[in-house]
DNA sequence: AGAGTCCTTCTCAGATTGAGTTTATCTCCA
DNA sequence: TGGAGATAAACTCAATCTGAGAAGGACTCT
């Protein structure tokens, strides 16, 4: 916020040009085992051709409310979608046409099926993140820190669990961090830890109607507990070279 | 950002009315061992004669360029400050005035003279952060987002370090955990992870002139390393109640 | 039936942690 | 000047946690 003081020193109209604030989406989503971010091809320059992160301007509504819909609006989902703000970009010029202050926000969805194009959804598609490349304006950076932030949040809050189902495995779960972490914890170990951390998760008694697809027994079956932090935390392995 | 469809689409000027954004920055030091928040005290209506957080419009500048100007503009203050964007702000109606976003930022210095009045500095000054209540629009919350940050941030980045001097002795890097999480950590454990954390903290071969005031040997002197996080983690005590 | 998969549990040595103790150095005050 | 009290730094030790591996079944496919 701004004081009176700085609101009446400050303020000519013709000082500060038209500004419009936007909100941009990062969701992330796991499609057989691997990230995927959701992106819409621009039809129109600039960058026309290139895929950008859904988003548009906010309304008379509050930054969260905006974000909400623009995602509704591009996928239809709403449903057990995990959402939040993520940081805000303004660098002037971030945009050719005028100044543009982004708010980001990111949001975590189990397997979804492809957005259909009704509605008014332009053409939204489910990418791997490591194509996701080259986008358009600074949405590069945008996804490169909605990725960091996914893969510290893995670490010390139950937020894979809103990747998998309402009902999962310990092994969909362990998928979850393999795909966000590119790396596969230790199964022996991730079991023991996810089932020592109060409120991770907790058993439904039932299990799998099948084995795996390779073979292997059922596998128990496991509901999102009420924890909102891990404790102790699940780190990542090689967070980097030790000394 | 925006796609062109949604720009074109949306794009009216009537239909979205005037818009500004703002920095707002949370400044915390610690005196005497205890947190301080920078606040202005706002002589004009709404919320004449309360506290609030200094800030004012983004000009044609980044984000970061914003919170630095305004954090100078009322400190004098520029060397050795960490500054870190927190959240944004932006439900219609936090300002009576008009919709206004505002993107927080959370800035640690050391020890600072009380900010003089010269130059435009409104009334500045340093309050504990528990007395820091009531503030001007939703500055409660957003000070709360900054505290929450910054206790959060102590454990797993060297943040600590930039509260304190050039050099420093453990004892007054334990004192910056003590007043940032209201809870003193047990000395000789301190001692020894903040030693063992590879790049927190090196030596500097020296010692104190004389030992603490109320008595005790001199202690070594260190100063910052170059780790950007810390690990293994420094965790608060008792971050909730086991089981 | 056999090969292969993999969920789940167990083992175990090494590292880490929390709590407390020890030693020596220093300041303040009588 | 001689304590009394404070405290930086190092050490001890038991309890816990961790990483790495292996074992036991239960299940799939061919």
């Amino acid at each position: 916020m701004v004081t009176e003081r700085e609101f009446l020193d400050g303020y000519d109209p013709r000082a500060y040009p038209a500004l419009a604030v936007t909100v941009d989406v990062v969701t992330l989503t796991i499609r057989d085992g691997v990230l995927h971010v959701l992106l819409v091809e621009r039809g129109e320059q600039p960058y026309a051709g290139r895929l950008a992160l859904p988003g548009g301007f906010v309304r008379e509504e509050t930054l969260d409310q905006a974000a909400l819909r623009e995602l509704a609006e591009e996928t239809g989902l709403l449903p057990r979608v995990h959402l939040e703000q993520l940081a805000t970009f303004g660098d002037p010029g971030r945009d050719p046409r005028m100044r543009v202050v982004s708010v980001a926000y990111l949001a975590f969805a189990p397997r979804l099926p492809d957005p259909t194009v009704g509605g008014d959804a332009a053409a939204a598609r489910w990418v791997p993140v490591d194509d996701a490349t080259d986008l358009a304006f600074d949405h590069d950076a945008v996804l490169a820190a909605g990725l960091e932030r996914a893969r510290a949040k893995l670490e010390y809050s139950p937020l894979a669990t809103a990747f998998v189902g309402e009902e999962f495995t310990i092994a969909q779960l362990r998928g979850v961090y393999t795909a966000v972490w590119g790396e596969e914890p230790h199964a022996g170990n991730f079991h023991r830890k996810v089932l020592s951390v109060p409120g991770f998760i907790e058993a439904t008694g039932t299990t799998t109607e099948r084995g795996g697809e390779r073979g292997g027994p059922r596998s128990k079956l496991y509901r999102a507990g009420d924890a909102r932090i891990l404790h102790p935390a699940l780190l990542r392995p090689t967070p980097e070279e030790r000394r």
